[in-house]
DNA sequence: CGAGGTGTTGAAAGTGCTCAAATGGCGTGG
DNA sequence: CCACGCCATTTGAGCACTTTCAACACCTCG
């Protein structure tokens, strides 16, 4: 499953190409993106690429922590246990973001389970070369500061949406952000995972997102079959973004 | 109101005194503990010392910040506002705490109100002392991350208490934290600011507070009078952490 | 065709919210 | 000292939303 890069068994031109790929990876996330070249290759130079199916584990809750992972292609989710058995999900992260930051700091253990929402692939990177550049690079610390504190303002907004709004209005919100465009008109676009991740997403059961999407329908003409979801981005901001919009335009409102 | 700090106005041995005061003030935070002293008086000399009473306003939600306060005395409720003009409480602070950190940010912008609960006394710190800081001294950037990589798990925990606990449990979990000793037996102490703080800080209304308030005192046999607590910690957390412990060990629970 | 996963629908129950009114403490002015 | 008014807290009743349990439809895969 895991796939070491063969660093040093093949040709130096091939060498070259794979380390160019690694670090052009680690750049869809913002921490690395501000790495000198130098220094993004040390990292890349530790990194293990690892391709994983559908309920495939990173890890798990309360583990002491030895890597975090770059997903590259695919979602992961982050979920916590329920003392009843069931889980609930924190979040799921797509290309660019990174599992498992929380353990550079005291207690150095994962404080929810990884596991992959589908197949997918992403980059393990070991603590020990993070915590070097933590040590030798401040551009690097700032960078995952900011990370830090960028991720902190968007799970208050989420945690606000959970109180303040409905559960059809926070389906459209989800929609709207996975939009991203806020120009307006018709758009087309494609759920990136099933309806029940969704739900457990956003907070809510199955049965009710079932029907608070049937609301949402009526409510905001969004069309939803399958996968495939039809909107009029003006007229679901309007219908959603009336709960939060006011206080704090959340990205893609 | 603002008392800026007499330094240059004063015999040279009682500014040292105002200077070794301030410095220790700071060090209430984590985030300037681990500071050389030389550091540390950097920033001692630019902060303002401010008394302030009860609904004073530090910042406005959506301003663009250059400050951020250290609490040393009293309370700093964070709220937001909703549309129909009620406020929704994030948090409150309290001694040693850090009002607007996330303002080192992009967006540079408070992303709540702070207002003052009750008379208290804070620092205010210029934002320019602290990217001073940020940009000469590694070690206080990692005590940055450090602090909000530490605020994230605690707002995340914050989180799953609002999906998974019941108004009472929240109540009892929120007496607990406030203990902090997790020796058992049975304590007493005070409610740190009024009952419809506590309620809005926990995510719930006054009236749902004190109907859920009474629950508690049957289910866990608290006793509450006033601002007035007594409570078996054993029992209480037995009834309160049935809903996460499971999970994650609430600090003090 | 049957099995299992996914999504939908129905009915009943739980929880917290809103609106409204009562209670109680506490400081001020008479 | 007492009456008054203000404010915090409590209580009551009804409502809205979500959950839970249960059943069913749909689709894909073997």
């Amino acid at each position: 499953m895991d796939a070491r890069l063969d660093f040093g068994q093949t040709p130096t031109a091939e060498h070259g190409d794979v380390v160019r790929m690694v670090m052009a990876g680690l750049q869809l996330s913002a921490v690395f993106a501000g790495l000198s070249d130098i220094r993004l290759q040390e990292v890349a130079d530790k990194v293990v690429q690892r391709q994983v199916e559908d309920g495939d584990v990173l890890c798990h809750q309360d583990d002491t922590a030895h890597t975090v992972w770059l997903v590259l292609d695919g979602w992961v989710k982050l979920t916590r246990e329920t003392l009843d058995g069931s889980e609930a999900v924190w979040d799921v992260l797509g290309q660019g973001h990174i599992v498992g930051l929380e353990t550079l700091t005291e207690p150095y253990r994962y404080t929810t389970r990884a596991v992959a929402a589908g197949d997918g692939c992403v980059f393990a990177i070991p603590h020990s070369i993070l915590r070097k550049m933590v040590d030798s690079e401040p551009r690097f610390t700032k960078a995952l500061l900011q990370n830090a504190l960028r991720q902190q303002q968007d799970e208050r907004l989420d945690m606000e949406h959970r109180t303040q709004q409905t559960a059809p209005q926070r389906i459209g919100c989800f929609l709207l952000r996975l939009a991203g465009t806020p120009d307006g008109g018709t758009i087309d676009m494609q759920l990136p995972f099933d309806k029940g991740l969704v739900a457990a997403r956003l907070g809510m059961q199955p049965e009710t997102f079932s029907r608070a999407l049937a609301k949402l329908r009526a409510e905001s003409g969004m069309e939803m079959t399958g996968s495939h979801v039809r909107m009029d981005v003006g007229r679901m901001s309007a219908y959603v973004c009336g709960a939060c919009s006011g206080v704090y335009p959340c990205r893609g409102c």
